[in-house]
DNA sequence: ATGACGTACGCAGTACGA
């Protein structure tokens, strides 16, 4: 099985791309972020030309995640229990059950600045996150995957001197990134295919990509089970060159049996 | 550098992003 997630930054913008990426990289499973539309305008006609059923949740102009799969697509959750909103809930988690494992699309709330009211909504949504996927791992094997909006580590950002006093690196963000990993779900490593670490964001300005001065941000969690068949990731910095790209990187992970 | 670039909304300029 290979699998795959992608922050793209508008689905109709992306629409081009995606659909050459899904042709050419053939996932069968894909997690997205930042779709950008409601719903009943999510493009599912032109990916189902492709072989894959969708699943989407949207709110419109902003947030937006969906879960398309070409190996069947059932038990479909938007949200989280306990879902923290801002104040409302906002379109940033969907999960559904595709060829045994659920597979959960995550945009994790941005946190603006560390002063910010919308700092405090991203570490409860964090640990909210957290409470529900506890449940989730009792239930069977599964994947948590998307735009966590946190460098784990000062190596996974290009000059942790830049970000110092910012959010994505401050250890309150790691301590909810940690302590959802001791649940029981591990970090899968994607190797960088250039450079010597997977970043998967450059900011569109000021030729960031071209110097790779990037963010490793966006992740892929697994339980144990899931964790142990995987026999490669990479992160597809090919999906970021180009005319039209989206500021991230796509990670993509296969599996063995 | 209150910057840059890109997107949505909507038709000018604002909000947002990481």
């Amino acid at each position: 099985m290979r699998f795959a997630t992608w922050n793209v930054n508008s689905v109709k913008a992306r629409l081009p791309r995606l659909v050459d990426w899904l042709a050419d990289t053939s996932p069968d499973v894909v997690c997205l972020q930042e779709t950008k539309v409601a719903e009943d305008a999510f493009p599912a006609k032109e990916v189902a030309e492709l072989g894959y059923d969708t699943a989407a949740y949207g709110q419109g102009r902003w947030n937006g995640v969906a879960v398309l799969s070409r190996i069947g697509l059932d038990d479909v959750r938007r949200g989280f229990p306990g879902q923290p909103g801002f104040p409302d809930q906002e379109a940033r988690a969907i999960s559904a059950r595709c060829g045994g494992i659920r597979f959960m699309s995550v945009y994790v709330p941005n946190g603006r600045t560390p002063e910010d009211p919308h700092y405090i909504y991203k570490l409860e949504w964090l640990a909210a996150l957290r409470t529900a996927l506890a449940d989730d791992l009792a239930a069977g094997p599964l994947v948590v995957a998307g735009d966590y909006n946190v460098a784990p580590t000062d190596a996974d950002v290009w000059d942790p001197a830049v970000f110092a006093g910012s959010t994505h690196v401050t250890p309150p963000e790691r301590a909810a990134l940690a302590a959802i990993l001791e649940i029981g779900l591990h970090d899968v490593p994607a190797r960088p295919l250039k450079g010597d670490r997977p970043f998967t964001y450059w900011d569109y300005r000021a030729g960031m990509f071209h110097q790779n001065k990037g963010m490793r941000i966006d992740l892929v969690y697994a339980s144990t089970d899931v964790a142990a068949r995987v026999t490669d990731a990479v992160v597809d910095r090919e999906a970021r060159k180009g005319k039209g790209p989206s500021d991230h990187a796509p990670i993509v992970v296969d599996l063995g049996d």
